[in-house]
DNA sequence: CTGAAAGCGCTTACAG
DNA sequence: CTGAAAGCGCTTACAG
């Protein structure tokens, strides 16, 4: 691979020289800029970006922390983060953490993946809401340049792109009720995440204010996984509750709820409606096509990366990029898992 | 950011005797390494991997080249590599090109995101197969630290992980015949992809091989989407041809299939069945789950990360890992979606 | 076992 | 407009 001063040998210059025509054209003279450039393509140079990081003290790259790449969740996130880094000369890295370990290892874990970015120069770090809103602060805490996607931690040396899980919640019950639905039951997330919880709240409570109380038995604790969806219809089949609606909270489960009425040969909509949350990939693809929340992780996420140039740009003294809505509010995608049963 | 000299000064000893401390523990003294670790915690040190890297002339992270980030077939891959690299300390980073370009433009985006892994000099590139061959061949043959995942290209100054898709092809034609079909169709993907017309080949050649001919009416080009899937069923249904089964060259297009026989009311798989192909995440999660042939891409994707630390340890001189398999075979996956019609 | 020194391939004030 | 020089934060022969 040939270097700056391979390039510059060539072409009789300096290796300053080539060095601004590379990044400050309008600073040389044009005959010698062609000979530069003449010289670059013969040799076929290219810069070296690691070189150039250590030079600059600025790695132009943020980095991902997520737990695992095979997710519904985590790929429109990286999308739309790394094309809009790439859209601005940057660069996204991503670590994951491993998985399936037991509470001590995973947050070993974490904290591995976590610095591994630090020791790649980041700029700053976008973290996925996979883990405790604590586990989450603590990180941010020590590498303040973090913006953290989809919950927010209180603390603010950071920054947050939210997302009103709790306005989810209500909707999904409001959409519900509006169809004629009483007999209803939830499928809620793991009870120790923050979305999981707002998104049961908001729901409760909406039924609540129409004197619709959601009760111990009505309400099934799931993991957000296909596999719990499943096993939670099955337990509200065998509960014999015949409930009208269930509000999954999130589409994963509810084509998991969906699999199993197929199983039962229990028709959705007609014999029970489904309510999924996330507007995931999956809700359009399943049959029928599943009315859900629209959770617009591509656009958070490409919030999420605007916040990250600005720290970047903060650093470097540049003029920051227009400042990204950081708040998300849901809507309710209507499609066609509910029926409406008012008479 | 404190840096190797701060804990040198520290610790009062060398710059040196701290990065020895670092990467050759048992080269140094006890005393000291005892004193440099109390300065390291002390300090908060953490290396610099892009200093290191220029240092050693070596990234320690392999590039992925793919086309994007929303797709059942990167996930398991970029699972696969990333979590085998991390194991030996390296690290994958991933360049995707943009999207909905005209081809000159498109061509012209393959060659940045995959300048942008080179630049950040990556040990070696692992590609995976959304171009043509022969735009990979070319690609590898510029930079020969390549590994292709998924198709071969002739070139032996590289290597490819491989999958045979023309035999993938034929078990899926076998199981349709054991279960009794003749009257069966077929839906392909992108008619320039190798792996599609050797999927097809396969198909097309056991079929006649007991004197059942796929005529040309019966084959239907689609484009591995799920619209893709749809689109052509509903073109299937229309033409009145009432095929007992079909196959689907990729699972998303068998679930666009599923859908469309949802819509009209055609049951899967007792009015027609359906087999599809790579097994992915969709497969299981379909109602009912999907027959279909294993593409097993995340030992694929091992494979081709061990491919690529051997390549690294080569120049390193350091002794390479074991020789992973190289070469993949398919087997069929039996699930629902296929029923016996035989009499 | 430890340190001084050179070097990895760039960038960027500073002079001219 | 251009070049010589110092420096980014490490590593690694080479001496001792």
């Amino acid at each position: 691979m040939p270097t700056l001063q391979d390039v510059a040998k060539l072409a009789g210059v300096s290796s300053a020289t080539v060095s601004r025509t590379f990044n400050n054209p309008e600073l040389v003279d044009f005959a010698t800029r062609s000979k530069v450039t003449a010289a670059i393509r013969k040799s076929g140079y290219t810069r070296n970006e690691t070189a150039r990081s250590l030079a600059t003290r600025s790695s132009r790259t943020v980095g991902i922390l997520t737990d695992t790449f095979v997710s519904n969740y985590f790929a429109p996130i990286l999308e739309g983060a790394s094309k809009l880094l790439g859209q601005y000369g940057y660069y996204a890295t991503v670590a994951a953490t491993e998985h399936n370990l037991s509470d001590a290892e995973s947050t070993d874990s974490q904290i591995r993946a976590w610095r591994s970015l630090i020791d790649r120069q980041v700029e700053s770090i976008i973290m996925l809401a996979f883990m405790e809103s604590a586990d989450l602060a603590h990180l941010a805490k020590e590498f303040p340049k973090s913006i953290v996607i989809g919950t927010s931690i209180d603390a603010d040396q950071h920054q947050c792109i939210t997302f009103d899980h709790y306005i989810g919640g209500r909707l999904a019950a409001e959409h519900l009720l509006k169809n004629g639905h009483h007999n209803i039951v939830m499928i809620t997330g793991p009870t120790h995440k923050q979305d999981s919880v707002q998104r049961g709240q908001g729901f409760i409570d909406k039924l609540k204010e129409h004197d619709i109380q959601l009760g111990i038995n009505q309400i099934f604790i799931g993991d957000y996984t296909f596999q719990g969806g499943r096993n939670a219809m099955r337990k509200i089949i065998e509960s014999g509750q015949n409930p009208t609606a269930v509000f999954a909270q999130n589409d994963d489960m509810a084509l998991g709820v969906a699999s199993e009425c197929y199983n039962a040969g229990i028709a959705v909509p007609k014999d029970t409606s489904i309510v999924g949350f996330d507007n995931s990939n999956l809700s359009t693809v399943m049959s029928p096509p599943l009315t859900t929340i629209d959770q617009p992780l591509m656009l958070m996420s490409r919030a999420a990366a605007t916040l990250a140039l600005n720290i970047s740009y903060g650093r470097a003294h540049q003029t920051p990029l227009e400042n990204p809505q950081t708040h998300f509010i849901p809507t309710l995608i209507e499609r066609d898992s509910v029926a409406n049963i008012r008479t």
